[in-house]
DNA sequence: GATGAATGAGTTTTCATTCAT
DNA sequence: AATGAATGAAAACTCATTCAT
């Protein structure tokens, strides 16, 4: 189950807390994603981790540190993912495929990172002490480049004239959607379903042809 | 910022008790969307309704009743809004655009039933000891409904060939997603946003004039 | 060992309720004084009440709003006893005897209270997060009495000429010394000693004879 | 804020022992002084010295001699600097104003290790599993020979009868709670506070004239 | 029907201490 | 000699639930 994100910290961290650090985030990712956030505490982490919860309060500041390095680590692979993919393409159009369907390779391979992280957004949203969740800070720029693509697009005169922000949030909606029905039926054909997507929002977005 | 649902419950509940359950319904709904689901204990839902923890306990057996009566008592609500206009409708095309204008309708009218039951269904989704949780069975025959409308176009010939469960998953997810948008920016304008939204569907729906 | 203390909390509280806190109150103040401020855990307090831990946080805010009470409930008890013989005193001189007495026939009397009081004082002053502790301001106004009567004592030509806050802070510190050593050894004879004290203070307070 | 006591540990301790122990001591002292003693951790304390915190583990056996040696290293220091003064003097009344100066004049040269050393004392007083703190053990000497000083003043002829133990104790809590009123304001002026306390207890002594 | 009181398991966090390297 | 890592017990506090009145 374990999902081997290694954020690989930065650089004045021992090779031994950086390990450390990664497993405890991919023991806590797995914990969050199959038991909810709730049911995701800290020594229910450290018991899959099998160390004495002590030691996640030794490598992280606290809960918050904790699901924060969890966020950046997901986002950070799923970034790794997805750039060379996005800039090998050349088209407003192909780049829209592929990010779609870079996006459901990613859920596919890693269906943990997306669960714990929908679950996080939901849990912490605008809890009382903190007016903007990590989560929020974090996927805003994520909806905020989709936004510049289908711009782009528009620009190029491939796209027709939408609201960019409405079909940025449901293009990024209907992936995220992906991501529930996946924990529900885990055997979903991905492939089958970047292609109708893929169809779906390119019927949406190009220009009528004259 | 009381929502004012009153499942009205089976027959044989009296009067008072019915009121009473309704209250505790309204003040959970607000606390949930709030707060998050987490931090809407029974004391603050009790500290809403002017009443005693123990009420709550003597009237649901438990949190995980009240949570399903809230699911119940929000669907009840959107389906009477819902089902009178989307039956005005003769084409499938219509039907789409009355679904997804309902909702946004619903959604500007019911905020906090909306961010209530996204949270519900983020958090509680597949906690460890409940297989399938209230949230999940509410909701499948919704999407199961959209699916049979879909279908019903293709048949009328008025829509192309799409997978009918890709699609109606990528517009619920649509529209839950602008459930949280509203909750970034209240003032977000859904008139427009539905409009935007119906333009996209019937873009991806519609059958390509030959 | 305990010391009964009832600070017959605000009307607003039931009479259950005040019971209740009042017993905490006094079991925390055993706790306290046997076993230092640091070891007198909830748990402790707790354990000492014959109630659970929960209790106490039921009836009190926090830790920080029992350690509150605590003083005010002491320093009620102990006005209470002193403020009848002040009152009953013409002279200045006669008003110092009877505030060093009673202070040591209630030290006598109460010995837990003011060990309880002495060890919150030491362990709560200024801790990171409270400029001032409660435990200064419910004292600073004792001594400020104290210093009022002995500046009564300097216009009636009673007493010499001295610094008011060096000999109000010296007596107050000369009556808690005597805590600490009651401590130590518990069969202190307090009578013999306040009268020493009284003497004391006399010589160092009156006007040289012409 | 660095007090630079260095304790310099019996003659088996090689100089880079005793110097880690002092840095250790120094910086323990500061940290209890500042913190309060419950706030002042080992991890705080090696954070002030600019090590990990097995080093004060691996120099001392524990937190309980860690602190004996705070208030051996401050005893120390504050004999050395009291002890030539006292011996200059003649004359008891002359000693015992020599002992109210030297102490207030280290107080206003000391005030971390003042501070530390009455935090210590009333936290550490009788904990549950110490019948006699090391605090005690330190400070009864010191008390007794205050009251051997005042013992030799009636011997004298010099003093008045008074109870040596009490008058020794009230002296000794006299300056011990200057240090709290140099907490709260560290602007207090020591020298005519000493004089204040010289004439007030030269009063409090001697033998009336005839 | 309703309440206040109590419970006890559970949460995160802190800390002195230990130990392999 | 020193370190970073780990431990585990204990802390304060939260919360759904129970129950006598």
């Amino acid at each position: 189950m374990r999902s081997e994100i290694h954020p690989s910290g930065q650089g004045d961290r021992s090779f031994v807390e950086n390990a450390r650090r990664a497993q405890i985030i991919d023991c806590a990712i797995d914990a969050i994603a199959e038991l909810g956030y709730a049911n995701a505490s800290l020594a229910e982490i450290a018991r899959r981790a099998g160390i004495s919860k002590g030691v996640i309060s030794y490598h992280f500041a606290g809960k918050r540190e904790l699901i924060g390095e969890i966020i950046g680590a997901i986002l950070k692979k799923a970034t790794a993912v997805m750039l060379p993919r996005m800039k090998a393409e050349r088209s407003a159009a192909g780049m829209l495929r592929a990010y779609i369907e870079t996006n459901l390779d990613f859920l596919g391979a890693n269906p943990n990172c997306i669960h714990a992280i929908m679950k996080i957004g939901a849990a912490t949203r605008d809890e009382a002490d903190q007016p903007k969740t990590d989560y929020e800070l974090a996927f805003q720029p994520a909806v905020r480049d989709l936004e510049k693509l289908l711009r782009f697009g528009q620009q190029q005169g491939e796209f027709r004239d939408f609201s960019t922000r409405v079909m940025a949030a449901t293009i990024r909606s209907a992936i995220d959607g992906v991501a529930f029905q996946l924990e529900a039926n885990s055997k979903l054909d991905l492939k089958a379903y970047a292609n109708e997507l893929v169809i779906l929002f390119d019927l949406a977005t190009r220009k009528a042809a004259k």
